[in-house]
DNA sequence: CGAATTTGACCAAC
DNA sequence: GTTGGTCAAATTCG
């Protein structure tokens, strides 16, 4: 397992060095596609290795669930606080009970997909996932030092949408936020026209990292918080003016985890 | 002034 | 009794 973490860090090093001399030059462009064929084969390879490793520990009994955030915490945690970087920790789909009463459905939780979000640079904030989220409540967290922030999309009455999340800093790295994001969304860009500016800028808000990275990675599945639900089916996605007359709060407004224990 | 956030209270699960 | 998730009144912001 260290060898193919150790496999995954040089490909994000190899990324940054591209989008380093992307961004102070324009390099040749058999540079380019020299760098894209390195990156492209650690990160197939570490793919491979790892879709074997994964395949082995499944056929064992009540092996524990692989976990990146763990890996990546033990093994180089100043990484995740330079990028954007998204870790799948776990995915659970369970079917909604709707033979119980409200009160009863605490445990079950529909779909809930949970990432690790580095802060961009050293600020106390997650990065912008490109949705407009409402916060309704914010809770201490036994065992936790930081609070835990609820959010609901900003439409969830105009669209009925359940999408959730919430998110919290890591004890073991400020700069690292748990995003949970619970219930799938019902809200569809179907259902809500956006200019081809919007989505312009929706994807422009993306450092570059994130999506060669995703690109690299190849196994779709692993990268579903990045390309599925919820991030390109939520009205919320599209940010400023969205047409039913409500703006965009501020970034620090919507993740405004910077408060400490009490 | 409308919309979003804050925060204490409430409620159900454990 | 404790804890996590949500509600809703009060407050803040643009």
């Amino acid at each position: 397992m260290e060898e193919i973490m150790t496999m995954i860090f040089n490909g994000i090093n190899l990324v940054k060095e591209l989008e380093f001399s992307l961004s102070s030059q324009e390099p040749p462009e058999s540079d380019l596609s020299s760098s894209l064929g390195s990156i492209s084969t650690l990160f197939g390879d570490a793919n491979e290795r790892l879709t074997i490793l994964l395949a082995w520990r499944n056929s064992l009994p009540q092996q524990e669930p692989v976990r990146m955030m763990d890996m990546t915490m033990q093994t180089e945690p100043a990484l995740t606080q330079d990028h954007w970087l998204r870790c799948p920790v776990m995915r659970t789909v369970e079917a909604i009970d709707t033979s119980r009463p409200r009160h009863q459905k605490r445990r079950i939780i529909g779909e809930e997909e949970t990432v690790l979000v580095a802060a961009v640079g050293r600020m106390e904030i997650p990065p912008d996932d490109n949705y407009t989220w409402r916060k309704y409540g914010q809770k201490e967290i036994l065992g936790s030092t930081f609070p835990r922030a609820y959010y609901r999309g900003t439409h969830q009455k105009l669209y009925k949408c359940p999408a959730k999340k919430q998110v919290q800093r890591l004890d073991e790295d400020p700069y690292t936020f748990r995003v949970t994001y619970r219930s799938s969304h019902t809200c569809h860009l179907t259902n809500f026209p956006i200019s081809s500016a919007h989505a312009t800028t929706t994807t422009a808000n993306v450092p570059a990292i994130v999506n060669l990275t995703e690109a690299m990675i190849g196994n779709m599945d692993s990268v579903v918080p990045l390309l599925g639900e919820p991030y390109f089916n939520h009205h919320c996605l599209v940010p400023g003016d969205d047409g039913d007359g409500d703006t965009w709060n501020s970034p620090s407004q919507r993740y405004d985890m910077s408060s400490g224990p009490s």
